[in-house]
Parts: structure tokens; sequence; C-alpha cells
DNA sequence: TCTGGGGTCCTAGGACCC
DNA sequence: TCTGGGGTCCTAGGACCC
């Protein structure tokens, strides 16, 4: 299948959306995320305030220090889909095909030779419908394009012909290419591998010895800009989880387990809406001086009810929590099936789940908070 | 400086089976 | 008496991305 790839990419999207309904913080440096002072990383920030040295997953209290007269908003992640649903809409228009990556990214299968006039007409639409920036890269597959996008930004459009590789891409570190984290970079530049045309020089077979064979194989083509990846128009989901970080670590064994029964909750609500059941149940804990491990644990039977995952949660925590002070939590069920049909003698538990969620539904989220019950039941076993 | 929360994919070892 | 080889599933951890 040949034709251009793009992947649009909205521009400090969480920052531009707070712009966008707060018109008074345009032209400032504006940073989304915790709140100072508090435990936190910035989610996003204008590029006001990148001119400071702030960046994205960079420590609240850091970002404080550096851009102190920035305006300081907490996450409004409804709102953000709300603006990523219009403007994903708009895509529709200009693409049969797109997959969609994150709430403010998406590749985008045009026919051959009509990316760059696509993408412009998408980001005049985009600006002109909703007011916000969107950057375009376009090429040939999904990695020339990624590229291609991080040159057009901010608010700009830009191609990569594959015959452009040794110029434009080439020269750039090797932490540019898509899957080059910290560590691999870090490994390539101890051999000396400081550029992406350094990496496609190098023998396929050295990759292989230093990363294994999977990982070997893709640094190789992705230095040489080859990338056979096909737009995922529906993806499945794989895991659903939900995590906490407490303001304060906490010392409280049932306190914990309150969280994890919240915790427990929120997933359950979100895999049987998704008409979804989960054979695997994962518990994260992180302790005080950050080292975290993860515990779970498969079931005969896939589970969908929040008590059901609960108890796995607490057993698995209990076996495995050391010694306190507890920094997160975090539950995850995986292994996910496709929802059955009830049987006539459905467990009590999804029952009382589904009641539940009917409730949270018209009502909102905080409407039962089975902790407290908790509460009062890990007292009653103390006793 | 003190490190969020949501994910995906990969590796490696061990259990277990044929 | 000296212990193969392949496949699958489970578990834990790590790298990476947005």
């Amino acid at each position: 299948m040949s034709g251009d790839i793009l992947l649009c990419d909205l521009d400090a999207f969480f920052a531009s959306v707070e712009q966008l309904d707060h018109p008074e913080y345009r032209g400032k440096p504006v940073l989304v995320g915790g709140r100072p002072g508090e435990r936190g990383v910035v989610a996003t920030c204008s590029y006001e305030a990148r001119k400071h040295g702030v960046r994205s997953a960079m420590p609240m209290v850091q970002a404080v220090k550096l851009c102190p007269d920035a305006v300081f908003l907490p996450v409004n992640m409804d709102r953000y889909r709300q603006v990523s649903a219009q403007v994903f809409a708009v895509y529709e228009r200009f693409a049969a095909q797109i997959e969609k990556v994150s709430i403010d990214e998406a590749y985008l299968a045009v026919p051959s030779g009509v990316g760059v006039e696509t993408a412009r007409k998408i980001r005049e639409a985009v600006r002109q419908e909703l007011d916000l920036p969107v950057s375009v890269g376009i090429s040939t597959n999904k990695l020339l394009a990624k590229m291609a996008c991080e040159l057009a930004k901010p608010d700009g459009l830009y191609r990569v012909a594959k015959e452009d590789m040794p110029k434009i891409i080439w020269p750039l570190p090797v932490s540019k290419i898509h899957g080059i984290g910290p560590q691999t970079k870090e490994k390539l530049n101890r051999i000396g591998v400081k550029t992406i045309g350094q990496l496609a020089k190098l023998p396929e077979g050295e990759l292989i010895k230093m990363f294994g064979v999977a990982a070997g194989v893709l640094l190789h083509q992705r230095a040489n800009g080859n990338d056979t990846r096909e737009i995922q128009v529906e993806r499945e989901i794989k895991s659903i989880g939900e995590e906490i970080t407490f303001p304060k670590d906490v010392y409280d064994k049932d306190a914990v387990l309150i969280t994890l029964m919240d915790l427990s909750g929120q997933v359950g609500y979100r895999l049987r809406h998704k008409g979804l059941k989960a054979r695997t149940v994962t518990v994260k804990i992180r302790f005080g001086d950050f080292s975290t491990i993860t515990r779970s644990q498969s079931l005969h039977d896939a589970v969908e009810g929040d008590g059901t995952i609960y108890r796995v949660v607490r057993e698995l925590f209990i076996a495995n929590c050391g010694q306190p002070p507890w920094r997160l939590v975090g539950v995850q069920v995986s292994n996910l099936d496709s929802y059955e049909q009830l049987s006539l003698f459905q467990e009590r538990d999804e029952q009382v789940s589904r009641v539940v969620d009917k409730l949270k539904d018209k009502y909102g989220m905080g409407v039962i908070k089975r902790g407290s019950l908790l509460l009062s039941e890990e007292r009653k076993k103390k006793q």
C-alpha cells in the first residue's frame, strides 16, 4: 500500500485549549499539570513557558523555579477530550483512514501526492473553526511523517521525502527516532554513535548483538528510514489501569486499602463500560524510596465486578506490601475478553456493580464511595 | 530538582506439557 | 542414568511514548 502519511499533532495541546478558553492567558507562559508546591509534574506547557526552560514531565517544583510568574492550571481532561473530538471530526473530512495515537495526535492516510495540499487544508480548517494550532508532518511512512512533524513544530507543516534522509534526517541525534529513549541513546553514544546517519551505517549484526534481534533489526530499519507499519484504524484495548500518588507518603495500611478499593471500582467501571472482562489483575506498589513492584494474578474465570477485582487486589497487596511508607498504589486489569451475555447465575457482585454503574452514570463518579464501607469492615475484622 | 498517569511492547525465567 | 526440544502460559520488570 503506497500513499502519503500525515502525522497531525496539536501544539502544546492542553495549554492551547486553556488559552483558547481564557483569552487573558494568551501570550503568557501557561503550565498545565499538578498543583505548584505539591507532588506532580508538568503535563503540558505553552511555548512561552518553554522559552524559560520548562518541559513536560518536569517536576512542578522545578518548573516553578524556572518560571514563577507562569499561569498554573490543573488538568481538565474532560474539556480536552471534548476539543479533541472536534479536531478529529475535522480530520475525518480529509482522510478516510485515521489512526488515533493519543488525545492530541493522529496518523492520516491520504492518496499519494496530495499530502502537502491536505495538510495545508487541515491546518487551515482547524485554525479557522477551532482556533487551535496543529503541526503536520508529511511523508510516505509513519516514521518519517513523525520526524517531519518534529521539524514542522511549532504551528507548521513539513514534508520529508525518502531521498531527503541523508541531508535532513541523518545529521539529527539518534534520540530523535521514535522509540529511542534515554537508555538506548546512552548505549549508542557509548560506542560513538551520536547521529542517525552514524546509526544507519552501523552493521545490522552489531545492533542485534547489542539490543537483541527485535530491537536491533528495528533500529537498523528506522535509521534508514524504513517503516512498514500500517495505519491501524481500530486498536484493541490490552489493559485498563488506575493509579494514584498520595499527596504525602502513607503509613496506614487501612488507608491504602481504602484507596485500592476505590481504584478497583474505577477500573471495574471502565471495564464494564467497554463490554470487557479481565483474566489478570495486577497491583502496583511504589514505596517511599520510589522503588516499585508489581504483583499480578491470573484467574481461571474472567472477572468484571468491583468486589471480585478488589478481593484479588487486597490479597496481592497484603502479601506483598512490605514496609511503609507507600507513595503510590495502582490497580490494573489485562488479558481482556469481550463480554459475554449475562448468565442466569451471574454473581451478585456483578449485579451490585451494575447498579452502582447506573448511579455513577446518572449522578457522576463521586456519588458512591465504597471506601467508607471498607473502613468499617476492616475495623470490625481487627476487633 | 525530586520524580504523574495512562498506556504498549519486549525480555527472560520458570512451570508445565507432550 | 544423565538428563532433548518445542510450545504455551504466567509473572516481573524495564524501556518507551504521550
